[in-house]
DNA sequence: TTAGGGTTAG
């Protein structure tokens, strides 16, 4: 009764009290022990027992081997007067799962020679050594050795071959082991769900999964966790809630895997009665609950929670470092994220990536940078996931002469045709102006997503490529890529900026209709955009007025503009007045409605514009424009005056303009 | 004594 509950204690007491000495007890305590933790607890019990047998000594072997404790374990292993079978493969599995493969099959050599025959266990480990030196060869020289021993059509065996497979990427072998099974278990089962996993078919697996014979704890886990790992959060919720249901009990990685899914929804609530729930059964402490808890409270946006969480961690790893710098990065705490990057024990490329994602996500590019050159002095390899921050932030900065550098290094990584990377690259060719080069990439990506065709065809749009937009857009609806908000709203850009009115009305009507898409504000604001642009502005207020929510101020903004342009001042005062119900902070508004008055010769009106701009302390915002010469980017404003060389550069200015004076002279004379 | 399932960055 002790011995199956948290009572380990309890038991122990007990035995001490008992007079005499009982062989198959004291096994049971060791057993017991080891169980709960209590490791040496149990070798004091073993090294006082005046008696032992086979079971003695194989049980705490395998214990400790099970705690990492390799070397103690090898030596009691030296001095077993039992070698038998069962004791070699228990040490023979512990090098495996310590990750000491070469040792274990140094160890079933010397088994071999030892005349002890292995059994079908001891292949199966050996098989395990095999998968995780990644030696496909090795594992299948043993194969023979398998035959001749009777274990091919072992479910032990057959089952430990199918992960092997299914880890060297060896698909076909891996189903023909499984379809030659004279006998399944759910092991087998499990594994073969992998193998539908690996080939890309979720839905696959899913129904093996419904459709399997047996079910146990760990095959809802992995299918659990293989929705989660896809992405597919609210699949994998579901399931666990169909586990509960069912009566499964979800034990540690369980747990993990749904603590992540619920970060991905933001699910505080939720969250915490796992929390509560993990507290309860004991299990918090391990590494990955705890870190998934970081990463909860983080993604939930309580980074001080996270903290609390994070600094209770006994036994951090570099994942729960990642998950709280990845939290701070996250919510912005961007000094925090860095402080603790620097004092962690060890980075990895996630580390790196992480925070380099955190710089990009608040636009820091500068910072960006520095820290990349910090990961290649470290000697840390970038990833694909380094180069798609660093492209974007190249795109941000618009500067092509850095984006071409990680082009170069992309392609010497060989990660030119990552679907991320290759849309990274494209977006950079296209926001910095290299159109082509963005076209190239893009026509060469092997496998294309939504953001991909995105990025292009918005590219396209803003270049000024608008009907080779329009056809892309036209061409991306014959795959099986459904068209987003963002698409769309390239789209009536582009309508808007070539004068294609009717068509871009056509593709705005057809939004909630063929494509299921509610326009949102942007959309609108667009659409009169276009109107107000070919001078249509009766429409385009008629527009505004139907509108099912308040005009953005950028829609009043181009009503206005268009006004101007086509000097209507009737719609122009209306459109004022709903301005300066929704303009307070804003000086554009202001500036175009000054500008409407002038045009008309309003003066009066223009300075009552101007006094209430200089009451409210509004000033107009410049004009920006940089160029980048030598890596570096060189911005100059319409107030000027803020470049560091802006005196040398008028003076040249000046110099060609009277160059420029002197030939046009010449010519004309 | 064994084989199947776990946490972080884009």
């Amino acid at each position: 009764m002790y011995l199956n509950s948290h009572k380990i204690v309890e038991a122990n007491e007990i035995l001490k009290d008992f007079n005499g000495f009982d062989l198959v007890v004291h096994n049971c305590m060791i057993n017991a022990n080891i169980q709960w933790g209590n490791l040496d607890q149990a070798r004091r019990l073993f090294d006082e027992m005046p008696e032992r047998n086979e079971v003695s000594w194989t049980t705490l072997i395998s214990g400790l081997m099970k705690n990492g404790r390799v070397e103690e374990s090898m030596r009691y292993f030296a001095r077993n007067p039992f070698q038998n079978v069962v004791s070699w493969t228990a040490a023979i599995s512990g090098f495996v799962q310590n990750g000491f493969s070469f040792e274990a099959l140094k160890l079933f050599l010397k088994l071999l020679e030892s005349g002890v025959k292995p059994n079908e266990v001891t292949f199966t480990s050996i098989v395990r050594a095999c998968a995780e030196l990644g030696d496909f060869q090795l594992a299948m020289s043993f194969v023979g050795l398998i035959v001749k021993a009777g274990f091919e059509k072992n479910v032990s065996v057959s089952n430990s071959l199918i992960s092997l497979c299914l880890k060297m990427c060896e698909i076909d072998l891996a189903r023909r082991v499984f379809n030659r099974m004279e006998k399944r278990d759910v092991v087998s089962w499990t594994a073969i769900l992998d193998m539908y996993v690996e080939m890309g078919d979720l839905a696959e697996a899913r129904r093996i999964f419904d459709e399997m014979p047996e079910r146990n704890e760990v095959t809802w886990s992995a299918m659990i966790a293989r929705y989660s790992q896809g992405g597919y959060h609210e699949e994998a919720l579901k399931l666990f809630r169909q586990m509960i249901l069912d009566a499964f009990k979800p034990n540690t990685m369980c747990f993990s895997t749904v603590l992540s899914a619920l970060s991905n929804f933001q699910a505080l609530r939720p969250g915490m009665n796992i929390h509560a729930h993990v507290m309860k059964i004991g299990i918090v402490e391990d590494v990955f609950i705890s870190s998934s808890l970081v990463d909860l409270y983080s993604k939930c946006g309580k980074t001080k929670d996270g903290r609390l969480m994070f600094d209770s961690i006994m036994g951090k790893n570099v994942v729960t470092w990642n998950s709280m710098i990845g939290g701070y990065s996250l919510n912005g705490e961007m000094e925090e994220a860095k402080k603790l990057f620097d004092i962690m024990p060890q980075r990895n490329d996630v580390s790196w990536s992480g925070i380099i994602a955190g710089y990009l996500e608040h636009k820091q590019f500068d910072k960006v940078f520095e820290v990349f050159n910090g990961m290649l002095l470290s000697g840390q390899i970038p990833n694909k996931s380094t180069f798609s921050s660093l492209l974007c932030a190249s795109a941000g900065l618009a500067s092509l002469e850095k984006g071409k550098d990680l082009h170069g290094k992309v392609i010497k990584l060989g990660f030119e045709y990552d679907i991320f990377v290759g849309t990274a690259l494209t977006d950079m060719y296209a926001k910095s102006g290299d159109i082509e080069s963005a076209k190239r990439i893009f026509d060469r990506m092997p496998e294309k997503n939504e953001i991909s065709w995105t990025v292009m065809i918005q590219g396209l749009a803003e270049s000024g490529f608008v009907e080779e937009s329009l056809f892309l857009f036209e061409e991306m609806e014959k795959t099986s890529v459904a068209p987003n908000d963002f698409m769309l709203l390239s789209v009536l850009f582009a309508c808007s900026h070539s004068g294609l009115v009717d068509k871009g009305l056509q593709y705005f009507n057809s939004m909630e209709t063929v494509y299921h898409i509610k326009p949102k504000e942007k959309h609108y604001t667009c659409v009169v955009d276009m109107l107000s642009r070919s001078g249509r502005l009766s429409e385009a207020e008629d527009f505004i007025n139907s509108m099912p929510f308040q005009p953005e101020y950028n829609a009043l903004a181009a009503l206005l503009s268009g006004c101007k342009t086509y000097k209507n001042e009737e719609i122009a005062e209306r459109t004022t007045k709903k301005l300066l119900e929704l303009v307070d902070k804003n000086s554009s508004g202001y500036v175009l409605l000054s500008n409407i008055y002038a045009s008309a010769g309003r003066w009066v009106d223009v300075m009552n514009v101007r006094k209430l701009m200089r009451e409210k302390g509004l000033k107009k915002s410049g004009g920006c424009s940089w160029i980048e010469v030598r890596n570096q980017v060189h911005s100059f404003y319409s107030e000027d005056g803020t470049h560091y060389q802006s005196a040398e550069l008028y003076g040249l200015i000046e110099l060609l303009r009277s160059e420029m004076l002197v030939r046009d002279n010449n010519w004309t004379n």
